[in-house]
DNA sequence: GCGCCTGTGCTAGCATGCCAGACGCTAGAG
DNA sequence: CTCTAGCGTCTGGCATGCTAGCACAGGCGC
């Protein structure tokens, strides 16, 4: 079926740096499958059924397979051998200990970052506080989220830890799924505006202990959240 | 043909335990390789021929091609598409993050468990710390690190970290490259026993501020003799 | 009527063959 | 002598066919 029309081979140039840029179709598959579990399309425990989606994508089976053993090696899809592939159900207990990772980590970072972080991190974490506060008065959870992400990524970025920000991302790829089962009351946006400004205030002053206090201030309002929504939604829990 | 004399179907037991047990071709090549390259046999920035890993292990390139890119997942290598792939190279930064990485989780983690750990896990400690005195005053540097690995692990698992211990054990995947290189010197040994003695002290005190300074304060004389390491070695490092 | 056994339809795991891209060497042109 | 174009060879990416193990259901013996 598929049929591969092979453009032509014409610029031989040598981009040695499109190596990096350039884009597997198991990647592609990777990405479109981690989608639809973090946006929820794919439930927690459902089936992931493999042909389907080689047809659906249009490639082999070789592409599929790649990225769910990636999916299954960052714990979003668990392999039963001979049986099938399933989305990983969520259990209370990993989203208290994610948190618990997460708060170690960031209040951390928020400490180093307080000994000196770069003008231009600065400036941006500024706009972004700006905009939050305007999200937070329009009452835009969905937009005051992707500002809230946003956030804390400046900080690490900022700082320039890479295995940080991988590990972060990957926890937030668990929690964000939690997150999507019910989306903060509106009523949190002015207060989480808030913590996070004097998180960034405790950085700017140069106090390490003070960052990393309010940064693990915020962060355990954030998991009294997520244990609200697990109270409130024990259905799509196990544990 | 070939008369498979399946042994007696009689247990018709179906142990679902079995699968989690099973262990795949990929599997082993995976543990083979990362074998390899955590001992040193394969030096950071060498090429790993796939060919004639298939030839040595007697299978065929799938499953090498699975357990590498799992590997590269890891960062434990990478693959430069139609060129070739590699061992990581250790870059001197990196060290510095996954040590701080490892601070700011086991401090954390410490801390947790002064409120409490389990008995079982404080007697499995207690036996360990009489061990490392012995081996310190053996000077069995390499017997001492065992009991140290084992040490961190034990409040780890003590304390049901499921995801804690794994980035923990990536983390160290990545700092035993580089212990490889050159083992601490014999007289660190007392002092490092001496530490996490104080640990667990702290930790058994209550305290849950003292234990995650005394954790602390031992990661970052393990941070020290990391970075001893790599200014004798800079031939090992980049950056 | 009940339970064990076997057949059938699924799955993941694996082997293999082919393709395209990236280097390196060499030969030929300037 | 130098530079470059081209070809050979190596690598990883992908498609596809086959194997083995599990689950479930229906048939056979009891």
């Amino acid at each position: 079926m598929a049929v591969q029309t092979s453009e032509k081979p014409s610029a031989r140039k040598r981009l040695v740096a499109d190596r990096a840029r350039r884009t597997s179709k198991a990647d592609q598959v990777y990405t479109e499958i981690k989608e639809a579990i973090l946006s929820g399309a794919l439930a927690p425990g459902g089936a992931i059924d493999k042909l389907a989606l080689c047809a659906k994508l249009g490639v082999s089976r070789f592409p599929v397979t790649a990225a769910i053993n990636r999916l299954a090696f960052e714990r979003l899809v668990v392999i039963e051998p001979q049986h099938g592939s399933f989305v990983a159900k969520i259990a209370a207990n990993d989203v208290r200990e994610w948190m618990m990772i997460r708060r170690a980590l960031e209040a951390e970072i928020a400490a180093e970052a307080a000994r000196g972080l770069p003008a231009e991190t600065q400036r941006e974490i500024e706009r972004n506080l700006r905009y939050q506060q305007a999200a937070a008065e329009a009452g835009d959870v969905a937009g005051f989220y992707v500002l809230d992400v946003e956030f804390h990524k400046l900080i690490v970025d900022g700082m320039a830890l890479r295995h940080a920000r991988e590990i972060l991302d990957g926890l937030r790829s668990h929690l964000e799924r939690v997150r999507r089962i019910a989306l903060s009351p509106p009523g949190r946006l002015p207060s989480a505006h808030a913590e996070h400004k004097r998180i960034f205030d405790a950085i700017l002053s140069g106090n390490g202990a003070d960052a990393a206090a309010a940064m693990r201030a915020h962060l355990d309002e954030t998991t009294a959240t997520f244990e609200r929504i697990a109270v409130q939604n024990p259905e799509n829990f196990i544990g």
